[in-house]
DNA sequence: ATTAAATATGAGCGATAGCTCGCATTGAAA
DNA sequence: TTTCAATGCGAGCTATCGCTCATATTTAAT
């Protein structure tokens, strides 16, 4: 019933160190990703920087794309509870400071990896809708949404396109800043503030 | 002198044929790396998708990085072209519609091929200056700046700023309105072009 | 017609990737 | 302590990829 690709494991782990297992796993995936980019990102070199024979790997992910898949996810899902736990610390406050608190998120998120972030999102595009990662991003979308929706803004556009576009717009300024050396997070953040305030229509504060 | 990855054949063709080649061997690049992804761009299937034996792929190329750098190259400076056309054309004319024009060129180059487009865009990067492109790009990112300097527009940042965001905002929002199968050019257009305008503080005409 | 350079061919080599499988080790229940 | 499932191991199989090279064919100049 679940596909191959999916990062349900072939094993679920029942023992504490097997957990810690499936965790070192997914670090080194990240960190090969980033560091080696897809050239050095094999199952081998995953597993050896985890400190674990491939083995190992082979018996909680079916195959590599497993591996990368619930990378994603994880990804995906550290976003959203990010993006909850804001919203909830934002309730009541004006637009504005939401969406601030919001592209600081995204941008954390991205900045510090850019070229994991880039990978991740290829990836996710690559083994396509065969995820079951639409949770979380379905979240993601959902806060931003409700959080327009729910002002009294007047969009150029539906709700949907907005919100694609103003994710569009943050991860495109955030990823040609990141390739061209940008180190100065603060003003990433205002230009990616800009961008998007401008694009609702919202007067800079 | 020059790099392995550089795009100079390894022999210059100096036949007609020999340049059919090489022009087929872009072309089956280009269209395998759309069709398959990078897991099917291999130089085994460019050849045979380019009707051409492996062996005369590399009289041509000395690698497989310079084949994909040939053809960022060819790709960046047909978009350097079509963009200096268009500005020789709307010489003299409102910057709005010089922008206007501008972004139809861009989304013309990205819309059809998205998954083209943002492979080479991965390629590129990965390849990282070790290309001789930089030609193509400086013109085109030349072309813009010379627009925003010579109107009398107030950039909320600096000139260089602005135009790398433009492009980010452009490339990111056809992206993803390209990965989740937009179909309408005329209202990705228009997203677009109410991006750029809102970010450049040009009233929505 | 002759000849030499240009071009084309494709079997196959070396390297490496994903992945398997038989066996060793560990942990917890009895 | 015994026992067996859970977990860990890593040499090595198979497939494929980038690429070479010895050879064949085509073109153009004489």
């Amino acid at each position: 019933m679940s596909a191959d690709t999916l990062p349900v494991p072939r094993k679920t782990p029942v023992q504490a160190r097997s957990s810690a297992t499936v965790e070192a796993i997914l670090e080194a995936a990240a960190h090969i990703l980033e560091a080696e980019g897809l050239e050095g990102y094999t199952t081998n070199a995953i597993a050896k920087r985890a400190g674990v024979s491939i083995g190992s790997l082979y018996q909680y992910f079916p195959n590599k794309d497993a591996v990368t898949a619930a990378l994603v996810r994880s990804d995906s899902d550290s976003m959203a509870v990010r993006m909850e736990e804001v919203m909830a610390t934002h309730a009541g406050r004006p637009v504005r400071d939401c969406i601030d608190a919001l592209i600081d998120v995204a941008v954390c998120h991205q900045f510090d990896r850019p070229l994991l972030a880039r990978l991740i999102d290829l990836e996710e595009h690559r083994l396509g809708g065969s995820l079951g990662m639409e949770d979380a991003k379905l979240r993601i979308v959902g806060v931003v949404r409700n959080l327009l929706a729910n002002s009294d803004l007047e969009l150029p556009f539906d709700v949907e396109t907005v919100t694609q576009d103003i994710f569009a717009m943050s991860h495109g300024i955030t990823d040609s800043a990141g390739m061209s050396g940008e180190t100065d997070r603060a003003r990433l953040n205002a230009r990616i503030r800009h961008a998007i305030l401008s694009y609702l229509g919202l007067p800079p504060s």
